[in-house]
DNA sequence: TTTTGAGTTGTTCGA
DNA sequence: GTCGAACAACTCAAA
């Protein structure tokens, strides 16, 4: 009889689709799945609090899944290595597979501990899953990675995606015994204060959720009016799927394999699902640029932002992340965050340009505070899209691009009923002042309710002034460099 | 090697 | 209210 095979898993949650997992139920013999719980394995970036909430239900769900199919999730705590030889000793197993990830710190740790497992007799394979492509077979034709998007975006579609799927296997074979396991619920996984109370209301975390909102995605017109909804953060349009693609619940290949089929079925244009499917090549994107700019989880992809004038302004950072800025949108934007453990991309793009460009706070404080507080929160995609913002990064936007919260506030939620939802004591505010309450006339805002400073703050900053202020520090990197 | 065209997501100003 | 231009200079990708 063949020995048994240990499954790590990790940002890979699922039973369908999932190469190692395949593996080691196509090598005919038993099969032990395996989390282990050690914040070394993730350098600097162990999971943040919204993540840890979510891994405790996703982590559950899998159990669940397991069990449906004979098996079940081993959790250990403890050092990877170590545990993952305890686990196979104690199994009889021989050889342990995974399935690969890209951040920095796990590069350079599975790199040794494969080579540590090996010595110590075991077979060790690993695998091609997180992405469409590896980071390492999309380069330019000099052999380089890309470093800027539409390049990168039309390799993808030249060379196109694999999209077959390995199916769910109906049985996993257990081992003679179980080794020891932790129980999830003690892993402290859920938040001690009542953070998260509302989690539930948005999410299901888990396998058989991720299914549900690509379906939805797909079925509802989601995906259909993406391009013409995707910017207005009071509607649902957009697919929500990235936490459930950050912990692997649906790989990306599914992804896409359900929206190009849908076009091809006639159920969904092509035009509708280019936009859709660019997002994901944005993710490719991130991650390859990561792999290999590994400084960048850190440190500004473009090095003379080293000298950029920023501030350690704590007492504007701390507005920002209570959603206390005195500008609607921005507000509206970081309690929802706070709420629901996710934040509209839009709104991400506001808040994050206020931060860094308004209060001139170092971009990678409101990557900490995303990377806490998110659900979604993924290491490749949150350093791109804060570079992205502050314009130390790939394809970043030109100095002068600075968002004005009024004006996005007025053209993406011109109703106000984002503001409203989020921001409730402005719910009073006619929609002409909605977005900038302290222009309104006293007579009106008495009307509604509120009075600034009181009621709601007046606003932390003069976005007129400290755009200058950006403009010009931006300026003088520029003449620095020369 | 050189050249050329292009580059996610914006704002403001003046006509 | 609407429209186009200006806002820098640079890096990247590909011919």
């Amino acid at each position: 009889m063949t020995a048994p095979t240990v499954v790590r898993l990790r940002l890979d949650l699922r039973v369908r689709d999932n190469p190692a997992l395949r593996a080691a139920v196509d090598a005919d013999g038993p099969v032990v799945p395996v989390w282990i719980d050690d914040d070394a394995q993730w350098g600097a970036w162990p999971p943040g609090g919204a993540s840890r909430w979510w891994l405790h239900r996703s982590l559950a769900r899998l159990d669940e899944s397991l069990r449906d199919r004979g098996s079940r999730l081993i959790v250990r705590r403890g050092d990877v290595a170590t545990e993952l030889a305890a686990v196979a000793a104690a199994t009889g197993a021989e050889s342990i597979v995974w399935n690969r990830l890209y951040e920095p710190a796990t590069v350079e740790r599975d790199k040794a501990l494969k080579a540590a497992l090996t010595e110590r007799g075991f077979a060790v394979r690993t695998f091609a899953d997180r992405l469409l492509h590896e980071p390492w077979d999309v380069l330019k034709a000099d052999g380089t990675p890309y470093r800027v998007f539409t390049p990168l975006w039309r390799a993808y579609q030249r060379v196109g995606v694999e999209t077959e799927l390995a199916a769910a296997p109906r049985a996993i074979a257990a081992p003679e015994a179980w080794p020891d396991s932790v129980a999830i619920d003690d892993l402290g996984f859920d938040p001690t204060i009542d953070w998260a109370a509302r989690f539930p209301d948005r999410w299901t975390p888990g396998e058989s959720g991720a299914s549900r909102a690509l379906s939805h995605a797909i079925g509802e017109g989601v995906v259909e009016r993406y391009d013409d909804e995707r910017d207005q953060p009071d509607r649902y349009g957009t697919s929500r799927l990235s936490p459930h693609l950050h912990f692997g619940e649906i790989s990306a290949r599914n992804v896409w394999h359900d929206v190009t089929r849908a076009v091809t079925n006639g159920d969904l244009a092509e035009d509708a699902a280019t936009p859709f499917l660019r997002q994901l090549v944005w993710r490719e994107f991130a991650h390859s640029l990561l792999y290999h700019e590994p400084q960048t989880e850190s440190e500004p992809l473009r090095p003379e932002f080293e000298a950029f004038p920023w501030r350690d302004d704590d007492a504007g950072l701390a507005a920002w992340q209570r959603g206390k800025t005195g500008y609607p949108i921005v507000d509206a934007g970081m309690r929802e965050l706070w709420a629901t453990g996710w934040m509209h991309n839009r709104v991400r793009m506001v808040v994050a340009s206020f931060l860094v460009k308004d209060l001139l706070v170092p971009w990678q404080r409101g990557a900490a505070w995303f990377w806490d507080t998110l659900v979604d929160a993924d290491l490749a995609n949150n350093t791109m899209g804060w570079q992205w913002t502050a314009g130390c990064g790939a394809d970043a936007a030109p100095f002068f691009r600075i968002y004005n919260p009024v004006r996005q506030g007025e053209r993406f939620d011109a109703s106000g009923a984002y503001v409203r939802r989020w921001v409730p004591e402005l719910a009073d505010v006619p929609d002409k002042w909605i977005h900038e309450p302290w222009s309104a006339p006293s007579d009106v805002l008495a009307a509604a309710g509120v009075r600034l400073g009181h009621d709601y703050p007046e606003p932390i900053v003069d976005h007129a002034l400290a755009r200058d202020v950006a403009l010009a520090s931006y300026k003088r990197l520029g003449d620095g460099a020369d």
